[in-house]
DNA sequence: ATAAATACCTTAAATTTAAAGGTAAAACAT
DNA sequence: ATGTTTTACCTTTAAATTTAAGGTATTTAT
């Protein structure tokens, strides 16, 4: 499937606002809304779309500590680490990369003592390096509402 | 603000899939749809949730690289840096971190010769190191189409 | 040349949202 | 303790949106 340059200017606004209306995109582009939601569903059927997703400011809510963590996995550990990974609640994020370690994660964390406890969990599996993340440098979702007419 | 039950349950649906109604939030949570449009603008409001967002497989748009960037910066070049960055369409997300590096930030190539070209860029602010995605390990977004009833 | 598929349209019914007004319980002030 | 205000919901209703159906013109395939 194609992405002509009328997905592109709904894909567009979508990414700014994910609750966008068919028909307020319609009106943007010029389409009428029962054709961008044949549009976006055909998108979404060709996997152009993988989801619809809310932004929450962990550190409204108690999670005060956002970090980046790299593993390299003991030999052996890797495939394990792949499946439990996916229970822990904790990561935001998680990609299998090349170079000197395996993964790379993005972890939400109440405080130390939980992210003390989460490479406790961790470590079994492999060598860990956290970087806590200091600040958002780039943040596309912050002047969207749920809807902005 | 305070997040109590019912708002996390809100949340979760929401994360789930952004584009999820009011009503039909309501029905599983046991509000009317009035209600959970209240409570959301009040998050809103609250900064807890900061903006909904489109997940978009660039895979398939003819992005076929996703790298994970690391900027150790030069004297004197971090904020530089740090005001150029917005500007760099290939920056899905950059973050601040503690450690060796400075800065970590996910990006999406479309082939080898952007991904040189990009690194070109970044290079008169600091010393980078590349680290090519092979796969998304965790996934949230997979599954969710745009409502699910 | 004809048939089929595509990408849109319009219309109308079902659903959702948004606004308004009401109520009961909780929080606050006197 | 009592009265007042606020809060968090409710219901109702109008406006807007979505969804489904049916129609048309243009492109694509046979």
């Amino acid at each position: 499937m194609q992405v002509d340059e009328l997905n592109w200017a709904i894909l567009t606004r979508l990414q700014e606002n994910a609750r966008y209306s068919f028909a307020e995109i319609g009106r943007e582009v010029g389409l009428s809304s029962p054709a961008v939601a044949e549009r976006v569903k055909k998108m979404e059927d060709a996997g152009i779309i993988k989801g619809y997703k809310t932004q929450i400011s962990y550190h409204r809510t108690g999670y005060q500590l956002k970090a980046i963590i790299t593993l390299r996995a003991f030999m052996g550990r890797l495939k394990p680490f792949l499946e439990k990974v996916k229970e822990f609640k904790e990561v935001n994020n998680c990609y299998r990369i090349t170079g000197n370690e395996n993964i790379i994660m993005e972890v939400v964390l109440r405080d130390q003592v939980h992210l003390e406890e989460f490479i406790d969990k961790l470590i079994t599996y492999g060598e860990t390096k956290t970087h806590i993340v200091l600040s958002q440098v780039v943040d596309f979702a912050a002047i969207n509402k749920s809807k902005i007419k």
